[in-house]
This record gives C-alpha cells, structure tokens and sequence, in this order.
RNA sequence: GCUCCAGUAGUGUAGCCAGGCCAAGCAUAAGAGGCUCUCAAUCUCUCGACUCGGGUUCGAAUCCCGACUGGAGCACCA
C-alpha cells in the first residue's frame, strides 16, 4: 500500500475523488434519439437546466440525436421571445442540440393522425359541456357521442378544421377504457378549439392538439427511443401508450425521474411575467429569478449545471435542491479566476491619528505574486473607510488589522495607529477603502441593495471577483455588481 | 375520495436489480483545529442515516407482506 502510494500517488487521488456516473439507460441499441420539450411560456429556468442536462448527457454517451422541441400548441401560455430564448440558453448550458422542432409547424400531421385514430373508431367528436364530460368520466359513464360512426366523426372534424362554431366548440376524445380505475386515464382530450392569435402561426389555426396527443405523435414520428422525464408526467406516458398502441408503433423506453423541489427563488414562469409586466422585476434576467439568464448574470458557470445535475443522478424520489452544495460547486470553478478586491459596505470614514506614510500592495490572489498587486499610496494620518459593523463592536484595548495595511486601534472614538507589522498576537483582519475609493452598489440575491465604497483599483475591473470577507460577485460595470455566493 | 410512485445522516447521493466484503462510502452543511495578512481556497478531525413491524434466510439497507409517511396525477396547461 505505502508503496502503491509511492509510486501512484495520482492514481489513489482520482480513486479518492471518484466522480458520480449517471447509470446506464435501459434498451440502449446503439445510438439514441432523445429530446428536451419546453414550452415557450419564457426562457429556461433552473428546472429546466436539469433535463437539458441529463439528455445531452447521455446523447453523449450512447451517440444519436438530441432534439429541441418546442411545445407550442397551446397559443394562450406563449412568450413570443421564448422562441429565440430557448435556444440561446441550451446552447449557454453547452448541450448539443442535433435539431429543432417547432410543433406548431407540424399541425397537419396531428390532423392526419387524428383522422386516422377517428378512422380506427378510436376517437371522437365530443359536443358535451365540459362539466358533463368530466361528470360522465368521474362515474366511467359513456358521453352520448361515444359511439358516433367514423364518419360522421370524420365529417364533424373536417367542418371544424373550416369554420369554428362560436359558441360550445366540440373537443376530439381519445377512447381509452372508461372503467380505468385510475380516472386519469378514462378517455382523454386530444384536441380543443383555442381562438387566440399564436404568435407563430398566426391565424391559421383554431384547433390544436394538447400536450398528450401531440407529443405521442411526435415522440413516433422523429423516431424517440429513450425518453427521460419528469414523475409529473407519469400518467401523461400511460395515456400517449394507447396511442402508440392504436397506431401500432413501437413505444420508447420511458424513465420517470424523482422531482425536484426548489425553494428559495422563483421559478413559475407565470409570475415572472406578471412581475415583469407590472415592473417589480426589471427583466427575465432579474437576479430574483431562477431563469437561466438571472444565474448567469449572477455568475453561475454552465458547468455548474452539468456537475450539479450529474451528481443528483436520476433518482426516482422527489428531492430539494440544495443551494449549499449548487454554490459549493460553483466555488470550485470559479476561486482561481477570481481576484481579489475590497468592497466596503455601510462605509464610515475614519481618521488614523499617528500614521506613518507607506504603501499598501495587496496581492489580487492570496500567495500568487505573479497575478499583481493592487497598490495605494497612503499619506500620514490618513483617512480610511471601515465597515461599520467591524468596528462598532470593538472596546478601547482591542487592535485590529487593516489587511497589507497597518494595526489600529480605536481609543474614546479615535483610531490610533499602532504599528505595522503583522506579527505578535493574533488580530482580527479588516478590509477597508482608500479615501477616493468610489460609490458602489452591490444587488443581493433577494434584490436588496447594498452600497458601499470601492477600492479605485477595481472601478474598471469587470467579471467574477472576490469581495474579499463577503464573496463573489459579478462585476457588471462601474457603478453595480450582482452577489452570486460566498 | 380514486390511481400511481417512492422512503439511506440537516441536505444531495452511493449501495438495493444479481442478500454476506455495509458495525453503511462520498459530497455539502454544522462543530473543532492546522495553514493563511479574507469570513475564500486548502488540510486534519468530529457530528450525523438504512421509516416502523412482521416474514424468508445461517445471514436483510438489499427479497416478500403490512402499516406509516411523503410525493405526483385525476385540466378543453406542459
């Protein structure tokens, strides 16, 4: 062993670190197709980043295709910017998309298979009210129009295509078993009429699929094998299987991951649009939001994501989300490339009585010379900015340090110079602003603003950096940061 | 109410399918300490879990049954 270690010290190291593996899929014969299908209700959220993830991933194990589809049959839950959105925030995550789908393109080929399924007497026209259609699914009764012939079916389904009743629109019912134990699986609706403009097709279109017939459909014809999803939609797989069975096609592997449930941020889609419409957030990349371009503008790294989701796995139990360990993660790609600044927050202006001149060099990483200095001259007796809270506390005989600096300490309100090495006892470390350090505000997680001075060496600095004794953040320009962690 | 799924430390996971190497590994958090001119990084140590009850077995975290608990679904959303 003592000399395995001689010999293989890197070897014992990567044992010692052994990264978590995603498990195999099931039925994987050479390569996949899989897909990521987001409805364009907004740009993708921290929820989202998990499926996008876990499919690139294991497209790039197995080989074959990863498609984006964008859900967009319901014209009424439509962000109109979603669609160039979506886009641009898998490819920020890195995931390899082979191809884009945009369903509300593909409306002809619902309709054909409708046609087919009705032919099939496998689907009806239903004329029903609503609530008499759930109340007759709820006692597994038959609706009055169950058994209309196919072609009279067909022939209500082609006038419907045409012209659109204004008031009580049929729906198109996919048969299912009515004594189903399970009442979400008793017949289920397939189409319905929605009159509202969709911001891609415009008005061509008044009858659309809903989620479960067009994502069966579509799961068919660009030739799914694998598909990972949510718990959530469990029963959505059970009720798309009775299509792939009427129409005789061969079914996907399915895999129903555990959700996930994040707390501590926001995520509904339908309230950051609210929030945005009545001006509470400034945008989709407000740092209250969990979007992925609120987390970015913080400073999260798309490896991050990876790393993260890779690790949670694909459990089949509903988990929380942990910032601690999403953040720790993120630490660990960020601390080399940060350097280091002060940033001195509910600044007090503090004379140091007795103070020789001499220059401060403080280094912009801890024990690497090579990255530079910040360095500032200090004149005699010169004036500081201190965090309040670091000194507010302090009695007459206790002296601290102010980082590469000197020791104080505040006697009846003054602050007195003592000496300048930082040698002898032990002294608590404060970090502090020349006099001309700049006004500077630093927006919180939760949208608070902090402000504060900033040291001048930083004023142009942009990017990830350190406030050194309060965290990263990301410098946005010269005036604000956004805080991303400690 | 009905249907389905699942229960490993505070949190996230490994192990479960193919029972013994598990008096349960790792990460994160928390506590203590080392190093350090940051509360970061880094190093060491500590703390802390197989939901319960039966059964099968020489042996159960692992297989079976029940209870309990949690979650999801039962939308003209996805």
């Amino acid at each position: 062993m003592k000399l395995a270690h001689e010999r293989y010290p890197d070897l014992l190291e990567t044992k010692k670190k052994e990264e978590h593996v995603l498990p195999d899929l099931k039925n994987v014969h050479g390569p996949v197709v899989m897909r990521m299908a987001p409805s364009p209700s907004g740009p993708l959220h921290l929820g989202h980043s998990r499926m996008c993830i876990l499919n690139d991933e294991y497209v790039r194990r197995y080989g074959g295709e990863l498609i984006l589809r964008i859900e967009d049959t319901n014209p009424a839950n439509i962000f109109p910017g979603a669609y160039e959105m979506i886009p641009e925030d898998v490819a920020w995550l890195g995931v390899n998309v082979t191809k884009l789908i945009i369903q509300s393109e593909r409306m002809e080929l619902y309709y054909e298979k409708a046609k087919e399924l009705i032919a099939l007497k496998k689907a009806y026209m239903c004329f029903c009210k609503p609530e008499d259609f759930k109340e007759d699914l709820m006692n597994k009764r038959a609706c009055p129009h169950r058994d209309t012939s196919p072609e009279q079916n067909l022939q209500a389904f082609d006038a419907l295509l045409k012209t659109c009743p204004e008031e009580n629109p049929p729906v198109l019912i996919i048969k299912t078993k009515l004594d189903d134990p399970n009442p979400a699986l008793r017949d289920w609706i397939a189409f319905r009429v929605i009159r509202v403009k969709h911001p891609h097709t415009g008005d061509k279109y008044h009858f659309y699929p809903l989620m479960n017939f067009s994502v069966a459909v579509d799961d068919h014809e660009l030739g799914l094998t694998n598909i990972i999803r949510g718990m959530d939609h469990l029963n959505n797989t059970y009720r798309q299987k009775y299509i792939f069975e009427y129409l005789n096609w061969k079914v996907p592997e399915y895999f129903h991951y555990g959700l996930v449930n994040i707390s501590d941020t926001i995520l509904s889609t339908t309230a950051m649009r609210k929030g945005i419409d009545s001006g509470e957030f400034h945008g989709w990349d407000d740092v209250r939001l969990a979007t992925l371009r609120a987390l970015k503008a913080r400073g999260y790294q798309p490896e991050t994501f990876r790393k993260y989701w890779i690790d949670s796995g694909l459990n089949d139990v509903n988990s929380e989300f942990s910032w601690d360990i999403f953040n720790s993660i993120n630490r660990q790609f960020i601390d080399k490339g940060a350097n280091r600044y002060f940033f001195v927050a509910e600044p007090v202006p503090v004379k140091i009585m007795g103070a020789p001149a001499t220059t401060s060099k403080i280094p912009l990483y801890p024990r690497d010379d090579a990255r530079g200095f910040r360095t500032y001259e200090m004149p005699e007796n010169p004036e500081v900015f201190l965090n309040k809270a670091d000194i507010s506390t302090l009695s007459d005989s206790d002296e601290i340090r102010l980082k590469d600096l000197y020791n104080v300490k505040f006697v009846e309100g003054t602050c007195l110079f003592t000496s300048a090495e930082n040698s002898g006892p032990k002294r608590q470390i404060v970090h502090w602003a020349p006099l001309n350090a700049s006004q500077f505000k630093l927006i919180m997680p939760d949208g608070n603003e902090i402000t504060g001075k900033l040291e001048p060496e930083a004023a142009k600095v942009k990017g990830i950096i350190q406030f050194e004794r309060m965290g990263f953040v990301n410098k946005i320009d010269e005036t604000h940061a956004l805080y991303l962690h400690r």
